[in-house]
DNA sequence: GCTTGACTTCAACCTTACTTGAAGAATTAC
DNA sequence: GTAATTCTTCAAGTAAGGTTGAAGTCAAGC
C-alpha cells in the first residue's frame, strides 16, 4: 500500500478493529450496498475514513429493529463518493430522532395499559384493556398484533 | 367432539381466529414450549382458553424484541396444566414493566445523545458523543457495539 | 352416506443476518 | 528473501422464526 502517513483510507481490517465488526460482516454489508469501497491495484479493499460513521449507524438502527434494507434506504440519503457532509449528517439524525420518540411513546402507551391491567386482575379476554386493545379488530379476526399501534 | 355449548377449550382454528396466527405458527410454538395443548382421542388440538392469553403474551413480548426461548422461560413460571391465576399473569406482567422501563429509559439516553449531536454538527470521530460514546470500549478495538448500554 | 373443510404429521423451503472454510494472492515483519 | 499475516472470492452452513406442500384422517352439513 504504502501510502502518506496520515491515510484517509482504512483496510478492512482496521475497519473491523474500528467498528466492532467482524470483517466478514463488512464484506456482507457491501454485498448489501451499505458501505461502498474503493480498490486497491491489487483488488483489496480501501475504506474512507466516514464509513466507520456510515457503520457506527448501521449498528445502532440495527439495535432499534431496522432491517439492513430499511437502514441502507436512510444510508442513500448519503453521497455516494464524497465524504457526507455535516448537513448530510443532519438530515439523517433528525429521521432518526423522530422514530425514537414515535417509539418512546408507543412504549410508554404499552407501559400505561400495563400498569392498569397489574391493577385491575382482570382475567378476561373481552375486558382486557392490555390484551385486547381493539375489540373490532379482533371481531375481524385481526387479533392482539395491533396492540403497539401497528393497525393498519 | 360434540361437547356442551359453552366449550372452555378451543381448535387450532378457533385459537387462529382469535389470535391472528396461523395454525402454522402455533403448532410452531407447540413445537417450541410455548403452548401445551390436550389431545381429542383422534388427535386433534385442544387449547385452554387461557392460551389465547399466552398468545397475545408472546406477540407483545415478540415487538419487543424477545426471542421465543426467553418468552419460554417468562411463560414457564405460569402453571403447566391449570389455567394461570390472576396473581400469576401479575407476576409476568410486572417484569414486562420493569423492562419496559428501562427500554424507555435507554432510548431517552439515546434521543438526547442525538439531539446534542445534531446541534454540535460534529464529524470528528473522537469527538462525536453520539458515536463513541465510550472512547475507552473503541481503544479496546470494542467500538459502537455499546452505545446503548450493552457494555460487558 | 358422502362430500367438504378442518385437522394431522413430516419434510422441505424461505428470509434475515451473518459465519465458516477452502484455496489462493498480496503485504508486512524480521 | 522468506514466513506469517492479511487480504481476496465463492460456496456452504447456521440460527431464528416461521411457511408451504404432500398425503392422509376426522368431523360436520345436507
Amino acid at each position: 500500500m504504502n501510502l502518506s502517513h496520515p491515510r484517509e483510507d482504512l483496510t478492512i481490517g482496521e475497519v473491523a478493529e474500528r467498528t466492532g465488526l467482524a470483517t466478514s460482516a463488512i464484506r456482507f454489508y457491501e454485498d448489501k450496498g451499505l458501505v461502498r469501497p474503493q480498490r486497491t491495484p491489487a483488488g483489496h479493499r480501501l475504506f474512507h475514513r466516514s464509513t466507520i460513521r456510515r457503520l457506527s449507524f448501521v449498528l445502532i438502527a440495527q439495535q432499534l429493529g431496522y432491517r439492513l434494507d430499511e437502514i441502507k434506504l436512510q444510508l442513500d440519503a448519503l453521497p455516494a463518493e464524497a465524504a457526507p457532509t455535516v448537513g448530510d449528517w443532519e438530515r439523517l439524525s433528525v429521521n432518526f430522532a423522530a422514530d425514537l420518540d414515535d417509539r418512546i411513546q408507543r412504549l410508554g402507551v404499552l407501559r400505561e395499559r400495563l400498569t392498569g391491567c397489574i391493577g385491575c386482575g382482570c382475567l378476561s379476554l373481552e375486558v382486557c384493556h392490555l390484551y385486547n386493545a381493539d375489540d373490532r379488530a379482533a371481531a375481524h379476526g385481526a387479533g392482539p398484533r395491533y396492540l403497539l399501534g401497528d393497525t393498519p
